[in-house]
RNA sequence: AGGGGUAUGGGGUAAUUGGCAGCCCGACUGAUUCUGGUUCAGUUAGUCUAGGUUCGAGUCCUAGUACCCCUGCCA
């Protein structure tokens, strides 16, 4: 073990470590675990790139990382992969940090790839000393020119075989500053013949007078992807190194770095597993970064957004994020998933969690012609008791105003019923949930002739939603009372990409943006149990679906997502 | 064109390593239900193609096909 090893802790348990499932990292490790190759432990890290914030992508990678550590009892690290100084910014750092431990996550420590700088700088000397690396003093376009291409060789620089003094001489004085940008790099000396791009003579250093997030001014010659990371990997003692398929062409030269370093212990190992795709989503940090820049979104955070933090602030639970990648699980192929599958781990957690309220999108008013005065001759009010959540009696229950103004979903009466539709309709009775058996009289209509107001009559043996004589309705409906509804603001959300597989027809997944994708609703009657909802706290309007109560605004509620609704999937078949 | 990789129901993912193709999501049918929710029962549908080895092939062999990655001093 050296200073970056972390102490062993516990980790949240994953559902795959109770489980025992497995995937071939798994496989692996465990293989790795019988043999003793590592001494028995496990170590991987989660390695962002600290330029931008994390999306619903990364959320595999940290599940990935932090769960099989967790489930042979091994740490994973958050190492901040900073060797580009011209992208990274520390505002991002914080941003991923917080992310992690809102996923649920707790690295064992917390790294840059820029602690590591010193070490990177003394190995590269070592590299050149054993005659495997040498500073080339062509220009980036003569370089990549000589690599040559796929089944052409390439062409070996004037400088491959100069004295190793001379390139350390020369390495020395880059990184003193002598020399400016791009006038000359480190290169490795391997093949110039190999059919792996990556092991002709890659570069390992690069010359850039730039400010550093977190070494400052200190170095102006940065390390490469390649010659960084790995190396990082073997300092702090990752056993196993876990990253995106694109990377497997590197595999050989991040194996080839640790095999001709001088190691204590044995190097770790690569294995690259596929992204995470999902439908009606990208992840290009660049055009999600138009999308902000554009104000197509409102931010980072925006709840449309497949930034953690987006789908934080849409009320996605972080434990519906992890079941979906741990039931995802680590394949090698590439394969795109259906939203429709995360939404619906997302209901499966908000359905057991979440307390039920309800709210009346667009009302309707609903007045009972036969509803009783008290004393006063003022209009009676009562407080009903309506369960908190079915799927959890712990929640008890909470009183409920209802008198005889009330407000009902404009989608839940027709004058004409269509068929299968079994909400009020002249003459028909229903069920207020946890109130009343009403029965529609009458309408009342506006100057154009639409209906503005129903009338109807109350029971009032129904009390409390049945009757004496047992008889049955068919629908049971939400509502709000009137005098004390609360004015709240909706905000529902469609997809941000209409298409599947935004850019498929034209190349430009901004193509294929969804203008409709909020839908902000003002008016909206709420209960007053609302009110004291938490900020950031979903609960569900029932029948509905799932709302979030927005951190900054109280009167606003995000539609995290809505329910199933049979009632919705008959009408689009139907038309 | 050279190298590397991947193909299992509509989507995703397993298969004790040659032995009954299973699970999740979706869709559909029914039951239950004071949410057209939840829950429960059931139905649907699959091994890329063509050959071969074998008592037996998703798995092994041969030849194809499709898709993904690789010529940054990005990661």
């Amino acid at each position: 073990m050296n200073r970056f090893a972390a102490a062993r802790y516990s980790l949240p348990m994953t559902d795959t470590a109770t489980s025992g499932a497995s995937d071939f990292i798994r496989d692996l490790v465990r293989r790795d675990l019988a043999q003793g190759t590592y001494g028995g432990r496990v170590q991987t890290r989660f390695p962002p790139e600290p330029n931008g914030y994390l999306h619903i992508g990364h959320a595999k990678a940290i599940v990935a990382n932090f769960g099989i550590a967790a489930d042979f009892g091994g740490v994973c690290n958050l190492r901040l992969d900073d060797t580009n100084p011209d992208t990274e910014e520390t505002e991002y750092v914080s941003s991923i940090k917080d992310d992690i431990a809102w996923l649920g996550y707790h690295p064992g420590t917390v790294v840059h790839a820029s602690d590591y700088f010193g070490t990177l700088y003394e190995w590269a000397e070592y590299l050149i000393r054993e005659g495997l690396a040498y500073v080339d003093d062509q220009d980036a376009a003569t370089i990549s020119e000589q690599k040559g291409g796929y089944g052409r060789p390439g062409i070996e620089s004037p400088y491959r075989d100069r004295p190793a003094e001379e390139s350390l001489d020369l390495l020395r004085r880059m990184r003193a500053g002598e020399f400016p940008d791009g006038s000359r790099c480190l290169r490795a000396k391997i093949d110039m013949q190999a059919e792996n791009m990556w092991l002709r003579d890659p570069v390992m250093y690069r010359i850039r007078h730039a400010e550093h997030h977190n070494t400052g001014a200190e170095w102006c010659i940065y390390p490469t992807y390649d010659w960084a990371h790995g190396q990082s990997d073997a300092i702090e003692g990752v056993t196993h190194s876990l990253c995106s398929l694109e990377f497997e062409s590197h595999r050989p030269l991040y194996d080839w770095f640790l095999a001709h370093l001088p190691l204590d212990g044995p190097a770790p190992t690569q294995r690259e597993f596929a992204r995470l795709e999902l439908t009606h989503t990208i992840t290009s940090k660049r055009r999600l970064r138009k999308l902000v820049e554009d104000g197509v979104v409102s931010g980072w955070d925006d709840p449309r957004m497949p930034t953690l933090r987006g789908l934080r602030r849409r009320g996605y639970p972080a434990a519906a994020i992890r079941d979906f990648c741990t039931a995802t699980g680590n394949t090698r192929n590439n394969s795109v998933k259906a939203i429709e599958e995360l939404e619906s781990y997302v209901r499966r957690e908000l359905n057991r969690t979440a307390m039920r309220r309800m709210a009346v999108l667009h009302p309707l008013r609903l007045t009972l012609t036969n509803w009783p005065t008290d004393e006063g001759g003022r209009p009676a009010v009562e407080y009903l008791e309506l369960v908190n959540n079915p799927e959890n009696p712990e929640d008890g229950s909470r009183a409920v105003a209802f008198s005889g103004q009330l407000f009902i979903e404009q989608d839940d009466f027709a004058e004409v019923p269509p068929p299968k539709f079994f909400r009020l309709s002249p003459g028909r009775e229903v069920r207020l949930r946890g109130g009343y058996f009403v029965t529609c009289t009458d309408v009342v209509r506006d100057a154009d002739g639409r209906v503005v107001e129903v009338l109807a009559t109350y029971d009032p043996e129904s009390r409390g939603g049945s009757t004496p004589d047992g008889r049955k309705v068919k629908a049971t409906l939400h509502w709000v009372s009137a005098p004390h509804a609360l004015d709240i603001q909706a905000a529902l959300y469609d997809r941000l990409f209409s298409a599947a597989i935004p850019g498929e027809r034209t190349g430009e997944p901004l193509d294929d943006l969804n203008p409709d994708s909020l839908d902000l609703v003002d008016g909206v009657k709420a209960e007053a149990a609302l009110a004291t909802a938490e900020p950031g706290e979903v609960v569900q309007f029932e029948r509905l679906g799932y709302f979030a109560r927005d951190t900054e605004n109280p009167i606003l509620f995000h539609r995290t997502v809505g329910l199933r609704d049979e009632w919705a999937n008959l009408q689009k078949r139907g038309s």
